[in-house]
DNA sequence: GTTTATGCAAAACCTTTGCATTTTG
DNA sequence: CAAAATGCAAAGGTTTTGCATAAAC
């Protein structure tokens, strides 16, 4: 709270998030770095989401040095430990849909395994305003994610990721 | 209607989709090839949303010597002419996402630009029965599809994709 | 001082492309 | 037969990995 007066709104919830992260870096043991701070508040300032490649090139401003793969292990790492959540599955594929009815899906987080599902209380929902600042809206869907059986199976307990067994 | 003794509901359903599938194909100007027909005879016969290695791979019984590329080139036409969609965008990265809030996403279908909205009725949606089946639900949002404003300004009409400029 | 994280460069993986050959209409 | 599609192999782009060095506790 030291320099409220010339912080916005958003500031300040990064730094309280700041302290967050860094308690629970030190609960599991993990090191607190420069690089895992940096990496930590530019992704936690944004609502868009962004591939590891934009994080680099965002915190290249305060740390000229960093690598692309420590920003890459660095937030498969947080995504571990629950800070951060990852879109789409772990194993990274195009997939293709034929499927022309209006569905929803059910999406495993390890294998990127997509059922169909079909709710017709789901195909007529409405959207906010807003949404028009971001682009024009062509279709709609409810995407749930889990684990699949199958992937259920091979990791009963914590799933250990193959992008994350050297961190 | 030949053998509908034999065939199952959804068998029927396909011979109708590659029926739809050739016609489609005769007003582009586009050939009938025997592994375009496996292959969308393949698709449309599934509602997992196979990737391009699970297609090359489910069609070799039929055709062996179908590579892997003519798949993917496939499979971008078919999305194309508008008789398959794709799952995510077609510049596929790994995006994170730090909104611990609940929330939910506008998808550019081009760059993948992921927006963050948020709806207080969309949070609490009831899922049906059938999808325990499929395995663990853990998160549950909407995902709205469209293009961004910057990539609705570089592409006005119809958008080219990088992917399928040869075919 | 020991353990952990980082940077580098090479490897791995998925997807695309150029070109010669084959197939379709 | 002309135009388009295919297969092959090589190239491209993103993500991961092994190892030596540097930093945190």
């Amino acid at each position: 709270m030291e320099c409220e007066h010339n912080m916005r709104a958003v500031d300040q919830n990064i730094e309280e998030r700041l302290q967050f992260f860094k308690g629970r870096c030190k609960d599991r043991g993990l090191k607190i770095t420069n690089q895992r701070i940096e990496i930590y508040r530019e992704i936690a300032g944004r609502e868009d989401h962004p591939d590891a490649e934009a994080i680099h090139q965002a915190i290249q401003k305060k740390l000229p040095a960093v690598s692309l793969d420590t920003v890459y292990r660095t937030l498969w790492l947080f995504a571990d430990i629950g800070l951060i959540s990852q879109m789409g599955p772990r194993q990274e594929r195009y997939r293709f849909d034929a499927n022309m009815k209006p569905h929803h899906h059910f999406v495993c987080r390890e294998c990127g395994l997509t059922q169909d599902f079909y709710e017709e209380t789901f195909n007529q929902l409405g959207v906010p305003e807003i949404v028009s600042t971001f682009g024009q809206v062509e279709s709609s869907h409810i995407e749930l994610r889990g684990m699949c059986l199958q992937c259920q199976a091979k990791k009963p307990k914590r799933p250990e990721s193959k992008r994350r067994d050297q961190m």
